[in-house]
DNA sequence: CGATGTCCTTGACGAAAGTCAAGCTCTGCC
DNA sequence: GGCAGAGCTTGACTTTCGTCAAGGACATCG
């Protein structure tokens, strides 16, 4: 449907969102409460990216332009280091926002990003987009509950890396896919198990090794699926809170 | 002198702050390029603390009230397990502003802080300040360049847990120390071995054993002098990109 | 001056995790 | 169906790191 096509502000040309695109970024942390006028003139600079799976979004020391959306799939924020290794930083999935600090900070980014499947990406150019956030307070604010948001994962993330063995960590992980259950549960895990390695910092024979061990806890993994029999325990095992990495891998992409 | 101290905004009685302390407060980039007026408008509500060495500050799920700038001393965020073991998120050095999340999420602390010296706190109650910031746009910007500092530090720490050796760890931090040298330098180490073992995410033996093996690599440890015989080669060694926790930590604070 | 305590270092040992290599199970493809 | 390739698992080996324990350097204090 064409007419479901909307136009960005200032004589701009179709910037290919959808009706279900703005639906979805109102509902956004970081827009929600908005006008719908003032959402389009807050994004009228930006437009939509669709990407293939294992797509490069930009690399870390590339100068920061552009803060992002992903209104569909799945992107990664990492690190790689000239020897190959990579570490995954963090797991963006639909809704959430990323490389906010690049609208104020002329600067680089400090990862790289790259999309795990499918994606589609909204790119809001970070100048306009500043502009706007000087006169708009309120915007500001959700903005930066967003990278707080990235800030206490990250701080998860050290504390879990620093003193947490794999086996922890990965019941950690697993603990936040299903979160609020108890009893006997079965989740699927969002991404491929060499990524969650990556994610949670260890290699996957690390990985496969820890769910072996994770077996004499009643966590059995058949493929991309885990069966847990009994959460409660599992979350008395992982030490009450839940692990970093775990938060926003909750649903599957497709 | 009496006359050096300055009194809060709207009938407060004296909050402690003495010129000295608004000159560093001007200088700060959270605050620079404020009007001196503005910035006490700003600070109203704000008292300065004076704490020993080793005094909690707060606890992790502490409600977060009030965000803090380091006027003197230095202070660490780190979280700690049941069982004892701790891990060092940050140290924050004079002119460092901290908990800056608490300002706009009306949430608990994610991690603890206290003072490892002797140190002058400025604690700014969240409530007044984020009224504040929502009128003035640009205060906000500088509160997310702060923030953003602290999670590309936490980005890099990340990264250096899950892919670096112990080794490589201490040659970061130590080529942080000596930032914008070449040839032969010697450092000093800001903190106590043990302090910067937890922060480099170590044993306080483990950090003992790799300065033994960098003694290899020309750099020789004693007491808290650093000796490096070529710097440029230790940056070689570390890999190019300075390590994340060694930012902030180039000067002593006494 | 010696006694005490803290911090750091060193050694010995064991557990944890990375590496290398082989084999396994799918899937897609011809 | 057979084949190739990707992703996962498992095993054997090595390295790294934490743990426990002992000892040394240094400061403070009586």
């Amino acid at each position: 449907m064409l007419d479901n096509q909307i136009t960005g502000g200032a004589g701009r040309h179709p910037c290919g969102l959808y009706e279900s695109d703005c639906e979805q970024l109102a509902k956004l942390p970081l827009f929600a409460g908005l006008e719908r006028s003032e959402l389009f003139r807050l994004i009228g600079e930006a437009w939509t990216e669709d990407r293939p799976a294992d797509s490069l979004i930009f690399l870390d020391g590339d100068p920061a332009t552009s803060l992002y959306v992903v209104l569909g799939g799945w992107v990664k924020l990492f690190r790689s280091t000239p020897d190959g290794n990579e570490s995954v930083i963090a797991v963006i999935s639909a809704g959430d926002s990323f490389a906010e600090a690049a609208v104020f900070e002329e600067v680089t980014y400090p990862v790289s990003a790259a999309t795990v499947v499918d994606s589609r990406l909204l790119v809001i150019p970070a100048a306009p987009f500043l502009a706007r956030m000087l006169e708009e307070g309120r915007l500001a604010i959700k903005m930066m509950a967003s990278m707080s948001r990235r800030l206490r994962q990250l701080v998860h993330q050290v504390e879990d890396l620093s003193l947490k063995s794999s086996v922890e960590r990965l019941a950690g992980y697993i603990s936040g896919l299903c979160s609020d259950t108890s009893g006997a549960t079965v989740v699927r895990l969002p991404l491929d198990k060499s990524l969650i390695a990556r994610h949670l910092g260890m290699q996957p024979e690390t990985l496969s090794r820890s769910f072996a061990r994770l077996r004499g806890h009643g966590i059995v993994a058949d493929g991309d699926r885990v069966m847990i029999s009994d959460v409660t325990e599992l979350q008395r095992f992982v030490g009450s809170r839940p692990s970093g990495g775990a938060g926003p891998l909750c649903q599957r992409p497709n």
